[in-house]
DNA sequence: AAGTGGTCTAGACCACCGA
DNA sequence: CGGTGGTCTAGACCACTTG
């Protein structure tokens, strides 16, 4: 933990520097797994900052899983960093190039209708609402990945029926540019056997086995913004999650 | 938001009563979603705490998703509370008592014997390590609902052969009674057809979809402390997870 | 301009841990 | 015992939103 510069207003949070530098050396390989990391005090010491601020980095790494912390003993770096974020809301757009795979969007069906009782429980919308249904076939480097419906209400979406949903396009990044953000997500799996379409769409046989994953994603203010149903390949898709806290 | 004591050191941190208390008045229906909570500064003249433990309060429920802040305007009551805490490890002793399942173990197998490659490689072990493989049938309501492989570090559950592991037994509870707890966990999931042992021992016919799970737990310190490989019948089980931040 | 959350300070006492 | 993290105080200035 060398005395790099850290004092000033460089337009990051003070907190916010000492984070990074901690994580740099733990990414650099400075600091190993099992290592003490200075104390509260010793921080803010060596840094120039109050103890609450040095605090505040260290207890944002410990949420993040990079340090623990144990009563008394002090405060340590993490032993393997198990998969790093991926705590968060995914698109499909997001995971393939994660994974080093090329993401391609089919759209084969978009049209602006009365939201239909499901949609309407889902996404809590009244009698009469309008939604977006989108369904998209997912290619990922070329090979058919997924089958896909998003059902959104209208409002969200205005002027989308105009947007060209083809390659790389991300419905997510679209939202994101109109400053419409996920907060949180509540996600089910289940496995299922492939039948008509599904089997036509995805090029497997009747009877593979699918994973289907049902997402309803919510705004910052809790309130539903997006029901997303998609059956994805078993046989090219795994899905994985990283849980907190036992 | 009335003046109910919370003064004094009642055992319980200042910040933690006044978390509980909103927490309260969100949950019996005082406050609905969409309403202001007060804000730090009032919150802190109210109780008479210092701002900072007035927010520290209002930061907790807000990761918990049971508030959201907006910059400059203020905090409030989130709309929907997404399956309370669901974001956490579970065993399926818990999960299935969760949905009011009577859950059931028949221990089919259970050695301690020289870790594998594929144990070497998972639980970051030493060639000539010792494991504990434990091969359970779980039931549901004393249906059968998944076929459940664990591998753990001998070390960590030392004199464990000697424990009856049928009925209600819980090898989470076991671990967490001699002070073994799970910090964070690494899963995936994926569909596979059912074959063999499975489709008998699971009362399925071969072909028959199943949920495969596969689970990496670590302990606070980071040390991978199991290895769970389990198929669930898919049409007795559905995962589930929250997620968060976009 | 007034109110909000975001950051920050310079102290304090406590419970817990190790030597 | 000294050092650690856990809690808490009473202030401060900032950026942002709203009227």
């Amino acid at each position: 933990m060398e005395q790099t510069a850290i004092r000033p207003q460089k337009g990051l949070p003070l907190y916010l520097q000492l984070k990074q530098m901690i994580q740099a050396q733990i990414a650099s390989g400075v600091m190993h797994p099992g290592d003490r990391v200075p104390s509260e005090r010793e921080l803010s010491d060596r840094f120039g900052m109050s103890r609450m601020t040095a605090r505040q980095a260290l207890l944002e790494l410990v949420r993040e899983g990079f340090l623990y912390r144990e009563q008394g003993r002090g405060t340590f770096v993490a032993h393997r960093k198990v998969n790093q974020g991926l705590l968060g809301v995914t698109s499909f757009t997001d995971d393939m190039r994660l994974r080093g795979v090329v993401p391609e969007s089919v759209a084969l069906d978009q049209v602006l209708e009365l939201a239909d009782a499901e949609a309407r429980e889902q996404l809590q919308l009244d009698i009469g609402a309008m939604v977006v249904r989108l369904k998209r076939l997912r290619l990922g480097d070329g090979r058919p990945m997924a089958l896909e419906e998003a059902i959104l209400p209208a409002h969200f979406v205005e002027g989308l029926e105009d947007h060209p949903l083809d390659k790389d396009f991300s419905l997510y990044a679209y939202l994101r540019e109109r400053g419409i953000l996920f907060q949180r997500a509540h996600q089910t799996l289940e496995a299922v056997l492939a039948e008509g379409d599904q089997s036509q769409f995805l090029g497997v046989l009747p009877g593979a086995p699918l994973l289907l994953l049902e997402r309803l994603s919510f705004r910052q203010d809790g309130q539903p913004m997006e029901f997303v149903r998609a059956y994805y390949r078993a046989d090219r898709f795994k899905f994985f999650v990283d849980l907190n806290q036992g």
